[in-house]
DNA sequence: TTATATTTTTAGACAAAGCTAAAAATTAAT
DNA sequence: ATTAATTTTTAGCTTTGTCTAAAAATATAA
């Protein structure tokens, strides 16, 4: 089935909504998405009618099994063209996003599918969220945050979730992206602080709060 | 200033007519863009408002110079998009147009630079069409047809016109692609072949109909 | 538990883009 | 130079996605 880009940005942000809560209600997704709840009443009907959800009136709605692949599948296209915006393109971690909101709509199965290929069929994109496979399946995410890796243990960074201008001049003064080879030597409980060793530097310091936003993966990226 | 889809598809289809007429019909237009007449009037209306075609009802119409400028910028970004799929994700040069059709809509400028860069900045597509500058402007083209190239002279195959099952599995067989280096030996009028020689091959002959459609450039890619 | 506040839905309108059928303008042809 | 044929435009309707204002349902609270 093909959806339209606004169906897809509704099933998108009904999906993010209800990771936390079990239900999603009109007004909260009305202002997820900028617009008014009588435009959200209206789609539902629609998404309803496609069976993508399950939502009864006054009730409050939630994707079924078909509507989370949906989503899935558009957050695959989002995350890859991230990865290659950031990774071909050079795009800041903080610039892609919202190119690949456009990108995202794009629906030939066989790009998204190539893309995968020339990108090296990558499991996260650059802020460290994994990217669901082709089946429209979210595979377990077997990330850890850099203070949670135990000491001397080697893993590869797989994304930050803080984009400050300071976090990013450090990772970029410290040569750290993306794929980095990094291990953590000691913690200082006193001062809050890490030792960390990357391929390209003799280890140095920093602190627990910015090792907290670099998330790393044990396994080489497959 | 931003186009909706519709408008850019209307303003590459009236650059497409224009190259050859001086100026184009409504009904033309519409078989063009396999609409009815009546939604291509519509849309004139709102082009001229945007003052990017000259229009006078029952007259016809042609884009003007900002109109011109627009088509290209979107021919840009779609020949742009067919070189990456051909060249980076290994796309026939049969199978990219409908994709790039979808691609060149996305309207980010940074994008479209950072994708030319990342590229090599190529001048010609993979159907040997040439690929306009950023400021819109069509380079004038210095690529011809592989029998208009004189004897000896080295040159790189830019592009074919036919894509035909045939043509493909010929260009196939004698490892011809884009980039390959080329050199016209013979020419044999008497039964219309030609002796070529690539970078990957011994001499082989072809018929002129077939090197017709290859088409080649002196100088090398910038 | 009845009144009040909040949330959600309905009703009716609007803009974009398209269509059909009918009217108007232009072109061609006798 | 009229008539006939063709092209183009207008008028009015449809769909998608949005909005505002009003009505209905649900939740909260004295």
């Amino acid at each position: 089935m093909n959806y339209s880009t606004s169906e897809e940005d509704y099933i998108k942000a009904i999906y993010r909504l209800q990771e936390n809560q079990s239900t999603v209600g009109t007004n909260e997704l009305a202002a997820e998405l900028k617009t008014k709840p009588a435009s959200i009443t209206d789609m539902l009907k629609k998404l309803k009618a496609k069976k993508l959800l399950h939502y009864q009136p006054y009730r409050g709605f939630r994707l079924n099994e078909e509507g989370t692949k949906v989503a899935l599948t558009i957050i695959r296209r989002h995350r890859l063209w991230e990865y290659f915006l950031s990774e071909k393109l050079k795009f800041g971690w903080n610039e892609v996003h919202d190119i690949a909101e456009e990108l995202e709509h794009v629906g030939s199965h066989t790009l998204i599918e190539r893309l995968d290929k020339y990108l090296g069929f990558p499991r996260f994109d650059p802020h460290g969220d994994p990217i669901p496979d082709p089946a429209g399946k979210l595979q377990v995410v077997d990330q850890i945050k850099l203070t949670e890796l135990p000491l001397d243990v080697k893993a590869k960074v797989s994304g930050v979730t803080d984009q400050s201008a300071n976090m990013l001049e450090l990772l970029k003064h410290r040569h750290i992206a993306i794929g980095t080879s990094i291990v953590v030597k000691k913690k200082f409980d006193f001062d809050q602080s890490v030792e960390i060793k990357t391929d390209r530097n003799s280890p140095f310091t920093i602190s627990e709060q910015a090792a907290k936003n670099i998330y790393v993966q044990y396994e080489p990226r497959s």
